[in-house]
DNA sequence: AGACATTGCGCAATCC
DNA sequence: CGGATTGCGCAATGTC
């Protein structure tokens, strides 16, 4: 959805005069407001100095930026394909994190219902100890009196997936 | 630190047409309303005559898309203000969510290595139960296969994945 | 040194 | 009307 005008040709290369189409109008270009005022410093290649290393050809920053240039084009799709490719991967991880959360969210909650398990088990069957060690003590032997019913205990565990 | 010189150029005919408009004139730049950078001045003539502007009943679509017009730079420089921000909250937000990860994956193994302590300890105390029930049935009735107690029942806790 | 990947940013459409 | 989102293109930069 969201589907905006927007004009997706995907030549495939084609050596060529074609696609670039030039409409005149909408000068709208130069950064009208900013009346060319003092702009950032840009940061140069300088360097050599006292001769330093091989300055290759210290030509102009491509010499074709003309952006009719076909190769400058050409460069202009590829990036902006691999833009979208990039931006694509970033927001499917940012989902699979998302979800990775939710996850280990589920897995947390499911470990603490065990432990919480676990651990009255543990203080049952400690009970239980304690109560036996009672009745030897008292020299008093009731067989069962107590409802020490080791079923008590065993009936665990039911938790899969 | 990545601060880079940046001007803007876009043009996307609002017929969904991608203008590719060639100017081959030199490289002025301008413009670095980056990130906290300086770049303060950004004014235009105001308007002369004062500024009585009736807001006109335009029909048209747009008919002031002048880049020129005050109110337009004015609402572009709010985007793009707003743009950053979201951007950056968008940013936040996912490391916020990795970091999440993080914390409950050390959370997890926090739990499972409980898991495993209480696990332990209560297979333990289960051993000595049984053991102890031998004791008494030894007592009672000394019945070869009188070992079916029912540890059989109880020799379970030892799955985890 | 060329190609693809990332990233910051501006623009415009759209959502709310 | 105005901020918030989002898709997209551009250019600088990073990485191989």
């Amino acid at each position: 959805m969201s589907k905006q005008p927007q004009q997706k040709l995907t030549n495939t290369d084609q050596n060529g005069v074609s696609v670039i189409q030039s409409q005149a109008h909408s000068v709208a270009n130069s950064t009208g407001a900013t009346a060319g005022l003092q702009q950032v410093p840009q940061l140069v290649p300088v360097s050599p100095g006292g001769g330093g290393k091989a300055t290759p050809p210290s030509k102009m920053k491509k010499t074709n930026m003309d952006k009719d240039s076909e190769e400058y084009r050409q460069r202009r799709e590829r990036n902006n394909l691999a833009v979208k490719k990039s931006r694509m991967r970033s927001k499917q991880k940012a989902q699979d994190t998302q979800q990775r959360v939710n996850e280990l969210k589920e897995e947390n909650e499911r470990l603490e219902a065990k432990i919480k398990l676990l651990s009255k088990e543990l203080s049952v069957l400690k009970d239980l100890f304690l109560e036996h060690a009672h009745n030897l003590a008292d020299n008093v032997q009731p067989a069962t009196t107590a409802t020490v019913t080791p079923g008590d205990l065993c009936n665990n565990n039911n938790n899969n997936q």
